[in-house]
DNA sequence: TTGTATGCGTTATCAC
DNA sequence: GTGATAACGCATACAA
């Protein structure tokens, strides 16, 4: 590999003028010139490694998520990439769905000077480690947030838009809603089956643990908790599934046994994955801005990459209800 | 950010030592402790950028994908990180779904010795380009071979499994097979329509272009050529989508109008992607082994940045036919 | 505008 | 086994 020194050596220059030309300085048109000649002739690239050493920045983030294989996350990451790309960063994807010592790998890399920042999107790493390194390097979190940390965080408002689909659901007449949650140890899971409760408090419906189910969001979760709530069917009108995913399991599920949705039960989800729109019946969701979510995480650590200050510590997003075909009005008993 | 500079002062030794504890090489207990202590001390990370500008290896590779979003995909990609993460190297995800200018800059670092090597599993990269790159870096490619190159490669036989596929049709006593591939300028669809007419000749089924619907492999595309289809709904058989992520898209439309999977027509996928399994029906289809395959396309790349010899420049990795409930025999019409 | 010289933080090569 | 020192490839302060 040909070095900036052999650059000079041919071009007839000193190194400086050579990397001047590459940072795109001020020179005489004709060292330009003979520069590029040279660079061509030996088919140099620049050495970013030693840049970096130099420059003391890698212009590298590392994304850190639970599951790049889930949808739902690799929407995040496609907004965060495609900011990342404007301002001239690549990004390090991260996935600590294995072990948790690869985890503590990319805060390595990060600590390593190899990445100036990170994106946290998963609410597996611990808090005090978050904290911990975010007093040395810029950290966002997305799509949840830490109480009482100087983090900032991005999210929609989990609880609200819970509260929105539940009363979208309390409105077309539903009383018995069951409610398919995610891990029950997350706060994400805790806030939506908040925003639950708090709908059916304010429409005088008794909230009843009976009709709380807990999932992981995943297909098959959904599929499981399907079977299960048919063995139950007639004290059920309506279910609200905290996932898509979860909520095609159990299209499945009911499907199987010849229920009609949203004639005999009707379901909703949470997420608006593409599927949604395609299955059969299409589903009744909340759209979460994933996307949006995922270039404002990026914004939010490029401000904080290049000191400038930030608001607000938590941004809330605006989520949408999303009206398709699996949901419909209680029949009148 | 302290370094090992400051580490070696505390600790009253030398940087060599410093850095001979810090890479396990042999030193004396006392000075060991002297030095792990002052590590503790100071809270010392090794700058890497550092370390790989002098070791001259980044230990990070990277994967280049047309589309993270896409299951297929993701699932080689979950591959390649298992493997690398075994061999302590760090996986750099590039996605080139954007402007094209964004697929250099991952060569860009490759060529300026940021990452070490290459998996590419998009045909979108011009081939010049890998011919060129592959002369200085190790490249594998995953999910595809070029003709007559020597860059090591990695995929199914697409050919053999279009074959496979479309003879279990066959044998159901299908005679009239749509067929939905992929774009047709690129190599992969090519190759299954090829293995989809080798079955037919070899039936004595006589092949007819107007059978043949071309999609993109998302869902959409099949929802709009399952519509098309229904037009023509009575010459069909089976339909035989070369996605899974199509053959939803066409369930969907098939069944808005009530047309029965498989009583009144059959389909088949291509992929066994997650919800295949829970699709209603759930999908006959091609099991692609991509997380296998993005297993050993990493193995591939290792052996090449170990200098080894790798013995066959393509391999090719084994497909399974996996029968659900969407495809059935033939009605005797 | 250009060149010289130095340093970024680490590892490798020497002597000792 | 240890320490001094050079070198990795580049960018920049300073002098010219």
């Amino acid at each position: 590999m040909p070095t900036l020194q052999d650059v000079a050596n041919l071009a007839n220059v000193s190194t400086a003028t050579v990397s001047r030309v590459l940072t795109g300085q001020t020179v005489h048109t004709e060292n330009k010139e003979k520069v590029e000649k040279a660079i061509k002739e030996l088919n140099y690239k620049p050495n970013t490694v030693a840049r970096n050493l130099r420059r003391k920045k890698s212009n590298l983030i590392i994304a850190l998520m639970p599951d790049v294989k889930h949808q739902f996350y690799s929407e995040i990451i496609r907004g965060i990439e495609e900011e990342a790309l404007k301002a001239g960063y690549n990004v390090l994807i991260g996935s600590n769905t294995f072990e948790s010592d690869q985890e503590l790998r990319h805060f390595e890399l990060l600590e390593g000077s190899q990445a100036d920042g990170i994106i946290v999107g998963t609410s597996q790493v611990k808090q005090e480690l978050l904290e911990e390194v975010s007093k040395r390097k810029p950290v966002v979190l997305v799509n949840g947030h830490l109480t009482g940390s100087n983090i900032p965080s991005i999210s929609i408002d989990n609880e609200r838009a819970s509260y929105v689909m539940t009363k979208h659901l309390l409105q077309l007449q539903h009383k018995r809603i069951a409610h398919v949650m995610g891990p029950s140890n997350t706060m994400l899971a805790r806030e939506r089956l908040k925003g639950y409760k708090r709908a059916l408090r304010e429409a005088g419906v008794e909230f009843d643990k009976e009709l709380v189910y807990e999932g992981d969001y995943f297909f098959h979760s959904g599929y499981e908790i399907g079977k299960r709530i048919l063995t139950v069917q007639e004290t059920v009108d309506a279910i609200y599934s905290t996932s898509d995913e979860m909520a095609i399991g159990i299209i499945r599920a009911l499907t199987e046994k010849q229920i009609k949705i949203p004639q005999e039960i009707s379901l909703v989800g949470f997420d608006d994955i593409t599927i949604s729109k395609y299955s059969y019946p299409s589903l009744t969701t909340i759209h979460h801005p994933r996307y949006e979510m995922g270039k404002k995480s990026f914004n939010l650590l490029l401000k904080l990459l290049n000191n400038k200050k930030i608001g607000k510590k938590h941004i809330f997003l605006e989520e949408d209800l999303v009206v398709r075909e699996s949901c419909g009005a209680a029949q009148s008993t």
